[in-house]
DNA sequence: GACGAAATCAAGCATATGCTTGATTAATGG
DNA sequence: CCATTAATCAAGCATATGCTTGATTTCGTC
């Protein structure tokens, strides 16, 4: 949330400048309202332009939202809880812990880019372009799932009856549960998480 | 999908009737278009119907919203996997299996209804009253959850060491991120509820 | 079979909204 | 400094959309 937005540059930028400003405002105005408020009156407004020179950086609203899409991957692929990027090098624990701190991090401290997140997979049924961004972002985040389970499983830090194909979907799920419910009542969040992980250990002596 | 939208009555109907026409059109538009998609015009029409005829019986959009948000109370409160009704008085074991062919039933065969359900999901943020309705069918599912969990710890049918208020949240968020993502890679349902179910089972001798 | 209530309709109003048009103004290179 | 290019703007067009108005038709009932 740079106050980009609420002190109007008034000035002329380069084009570069200028799009990545109004990309932002888009970012905040769809994590607020959801597409259905997006307006690019609005976007336009609260970036301190007029209508016409937004429409001469976007041709149209689809490529603003096009825009935002990008931004939206870019920070998932950039923004990662502290120490959780070193993590995934070390052990599948370590691994698996890297998860759950990444979870963790957007949950407390991305609320915005997780709210893009819903909207786009909100409309991602409807949206051929959306629908192939997400699946992008899902493949990712269960390919690295997949293969930490398997590697949990072998070297025992996890169950040893893992069907780790499935897991990785329960884990997905769960997560995207709390993602997208996260508005509701206020649950507990880590202990929610702990007893998650709990499930994934080895099975103690009866 | 009764296709009293597609052979327009023409008639003239009771209030009631024609209300609960009229939310089963929209019901239909929700699930496909979600509420972006939402116009009194294209329900008016797709009802056989005058817009100022669903005006009459809709005052306002929202009103038309609220009569679908009834609905879909009514549909979750009435629509079971079959048999799921009656294991719930059985045993905690049975309880839980009547949840897990519930939420198969749901995702295979009550599709429509889980479209619609995202949606107001989705707009719950922004909707104070369609954000009680979605509160309350959650207090209630998790409710039954956490009264499930709790007696199958006690009767040994579930492992020792659940927490089952937290077990309950994972158990929700999983299956509504199998609801939110149902729209991407056919996942195999069946096996990922199988892990699910798996975890929580009793530890088995080491 | 007339009458009152209620359902229905044709037409249109008011506003919102994506985008265009044509002019203006600031940077950049020669 | 001048000319070209590109960013910016004021105004407005075209359409979509929620909802209203005032008349019409149909149904139940006395």
């Amino acid at each position: 949330m740079t106050d980009l937005q609420t002190s109007p540059p008034r000035t002329r930028l380069s084009a570069e400048l200028r799009r990545k400003l109004v990309i932002d405002v888009a970012f905040d105005v769809i994590a607020r309202g959801g597409f259905e408020g997006l307006r690019t009156r609005d976007v336009a407004a609260q970036a301190g332009i007029n209508s016409a020179t937004l429409h001469h950086h976007f041709p149209t609203k689809e490529d603003l939202i096009a825009g935002v899409a990008a931004e939206l991957q870019h920070r998932f692929k950039t923004e990662r809880a502290p120490g959780s990027e070193e993590a995934r090098a070390a052990s599948a624990a370590a691994a698996l812990a890297g998860e759950f701190s990444d979870v963790i991090f957007y949950l407390e401290e991305r609320q915005q880019t997780l709210a893009v997140y819903r909207e786009f997979v909100g409309r991602a049924p409807r949206d051929p372009a959306i629908a192939k961004l997400v699946a992008n972002l899902h493949a990712g985040w269960r390919g690295s799932l997949v293969t930490i389970f398997a590697a949990g499983k072998k070297d025992g830090s996890l169950r040893a009856d893992l069907d780790h194909e499935a897991a990785a979907d329960v884990f997905l799920s769960a997560v995207w549960g709390f993602i997208a419910l996260a508005d509701g009542p206020p649950t507990d969040l880590r202990r929610v998480l702990a007893e998650l992980q709990k499930w994934l250990q080895p099975q103690s002596g009866r």
